[in-house]
RNA sequence: CGGGGUGUGGCGCAGCUUGGUAGCGCACCUGCUUUGGGAGCAGGAUGUCGCAGGUUCAAAUCCUGUCACCCCGACCA
């Protein structure tokens, strides 16, 4: 196919649009691939379409061969399933929803789990027709509070999901091997660098989940990654091993000692060097102290519940990491009124002996790994200017449990082997996790197995943002002139510019016509640039688009060459025009 | 929801402090010249200055209200 830029409905803009910040979008916009049709919201024009149209046609010939079957839900959806599996609540704002002329409750999909449960539970009855893969690729929608990043978080945007449907966990096993090969063939294809990282499964429930992040500076997701094995998290998924139970004997008896003014670990560690120097002659850091913070859950029920954690006092808690941890309960701070109901508790020098469910407050006491038993910590006393030296955890106190709710730094151990981790940041193309049973109990998902009996089947749902690889394509593969798109994917496979017009312009426009006809014949993709527009314009506008191929038809026709562009590389050579042909179906079949 | 910012032609912006009937660059149209890195000259078209109300002889400009959008945070895929 020949696609000439003189007709192509393509306005590309030589200055940044206002509104766009981060580099995909910017381009995305000025290179005429997309337009803003409201907040979240954009339309696709020709060039940008056909990219998407790559991507889809690469994930749906992937899904097809790993055997998954391809169908199609509708976007606008009734709300009664989405009230069985809890979700028309639990979604809140994020779920866009209307009202038909009969005031029916409807909703725009934010997503099908619950859909495709159903429609598996309308057609397979027996275990014989498991395992089963299905997916489609739909639109989908959420009210974000807040867009942004142009097609990176969108209100509307499509994602290709599937759903296996397995009798055991077995079958669950196998098919999300099978979709996670899938995922790093349709990943490698679409050529860019990304990583897979274990996640938390989340709002969506079940255990094992993993995450395929495009790496990029503006990403949203923050992962860690081993410098020297090949472990890899999602920030949130980072698991800090417990530490090695300490032998407390040489530890004296518990203190309490007066520390007045000592609000916050730096006063503390600050006070209890001048006046409390450490027996084995080390000086204290915040690393001794046990800080407790206190948090109120809001349970998707409704219930709230306090919720205590006890972390060393020299580290945050990273409260991204938290919520995943008590997902889908909500984390809101615990405020004065708060306070006013726990008399017990006093602000600023709250220890480890009001806590706990068996404490006087019943408050649920949850510890990091690091306070393991035989550690000993300098912690809040429950009174005013007072801290306790030398509480043995497992000794002195006991917590209702562990989290893993502290921040994670450059440098902590990795999980595996110990190493330093690193931290990147990241976007997330696609996530894979096992669902388990949730859906299916929730709608009442269930076969007959061999021996007649019934039970539940096991789900596991597999996701890609389709509209959002495009975007993170871009980012991850762009330069400072303009979009450089992978082959498979690029909107056209050579870019032909005729640079030249006049006397030696006739010749040119002729010979660039011939050999974009003869690649054309030869299966290979053209957007030939014939527009009356001075060499400059094309050149610039060649690089803001894309395409990996870029052939001038210029000066060089005079010896009989023309020159042949590389424009991920920027690499340049002159081709005789009589072998150009040959040559670009050798670059583009590579 | 909290903080910050912006609404002026298709895009990017100036003008607003100090009120006088709208301007610049790019893009667009016509003609001539030009053609390997965003051409030149000449002519031309395009604006309810976000919206509503008020003050005034006169409002893009001052006042009040309102809406929208963008960015950061919270939240979220």
């Amino acid at each position: 196919m020949i696609t000439r830029l003189s007709t192509l409905f393509l306005r590309t803009l030589r200055e940044d649009p206002a509104d766009a910040e981060v580099p995909s979008h910017r381009l995305l916009v000025r290179a005429g691939y997309i337009r803003r049709a409201a907040p979240g919201i954009y339309s696709w024009l020709p060039l940008g379409y056909r990219v998407y149209r790559n991507i889809e046609r690469i994930v749906r010939e992937e899904m097809d061969a790993m055997g998954a079957q391809e169908v199609h839900f509708p976007a606008l959806l009734p709300r009664e399933p989405y009230q069985a599996s809890g979700r028309w609540t639990e979604y809140g704002d994020n779920i866009f929803r209307l009202k038909d002329r009969k005031k029916g409750d409807y909703l725009l999909g934010p997503t099908h789990e619950e859909m495709f449960t159903l429609l598996v539970k309308d057609v397979v009855s027996s275990y014989k027709q498991l395992p089963l893969a299905l997916y489609q690729i739909q639109t989908k929608y959420r009210d974000e509070a807040r867009p942004r990043a142009g097609l990176l978080r969108g209100r509307e945007f499509v994602m290709k999901d599937s759903y296996s449907f397995d009798i055991d966990d077995a079958g669950l096993d196998e098919s999300y091997r099978r979709h996670r090969e899938a995922y790093i063939r349709i990943f490698d294809r679409l050529g860019f660098s990304y990583v897979i990282v274990s996640a938390m499964a989340g709002a969506m429930g079940g255990s094992k989940s993993e995450e395929f992040l495009a790496e990029a500076e503006i990403g949203e997701d923050t992962y860690v990654r081993c410098t020297r094995c090949d472990y890899a998290a999602n920030v949130e998924a980072v698991t800090v091993p417990p530490a090695a139970a300490v032998d407390a004997a040489a530890v004296p008896a518990a203190h309490v000692e007066d520390t007045p003014d000592t609000p916050t670990i730096e006063t503390l560690v600050d006070l209890l060097n001048a006046k409390h120097p450490r027996a084995d002659g080390r000086a204290w850091t915040a690393a001794d102290t046990l800080k407790n913070l206190l948090v109120v859950l809001h349970h998707p029920d409704g219930r709230s519940e306090p919720l205590a954690i006890g972390v060393p006092g020299d580290r945050e808690v990273d409260v991204k990491r938290l919520e995943a941890q008590v997902a889908p309960a909500e984390v809101v701070p615990f405020v004065e009124p708060d306070f006013a109901r726990y008399p017990q508790l006093t602000r600023g020098y709250v220890g480890p002996g009001v806590l706990g469910e068996d404490s006087v407050t019943g408050i649920r006491y949850l510890t990091d790994p690091r306070i393991s038993p035989g550690t000993a910590w300098a912690t809040g006393a429950d009174a005013p200017g007072r801290h306790v030296l030398d509480l043995v955890a497992g000794r002195d106190f006991t917590s209702d449990g562990t989290i893993q709710a502290a921040e994670v730094r450059d440098g902590d151990p990795c999980p595996v082997c110990g190493s330093p981790l690193e931290s990147a940041r990241g976007i997330e193309m696609g996530h894979i996790f096992q669902l388990g049973r949730k859906y299916a109990e929730a709608l009442d998902l269930q076969v007959l197995d061999e021996s007649g009996r019934l039970v539940t089947v096991t789900m596991g749902s597999y996701g890609i943002g389709v509209s959002r690889a495009v975007a993170a394509i871009a980012e991850n593969t762009h330069d400072e002139k303009g979009l450089v798109w992978p082959r498979e994917i690029a909107p056209a496979d050579v870019h032909l510019v005729i640079a030249g017009k006049g006397a030696q312009g006739a010749a040119m426009v002729q010979a660039a016509e011939r050999i974009a006809g003869e690649l054309d014949a030869a299966g290979v993709q053209v957007l030939l640039d014939d527009r009356d527009a001075s060499p400059g314009v094309k050149f610039a506008d060649a690089e803001l688009i894309g395409v990996p191929t870029i052939v001038v038809v210029g000066r060089g026709l005079a010896s009989g060459v023309v020159e042949v562009r590389d424009r991920a590389t920027g690499e340049r050579q002159d081709v005789p025009v009589d072998d150009v042909v040959a040559h670009l179906r050798g670059v583009v079949t590579g």
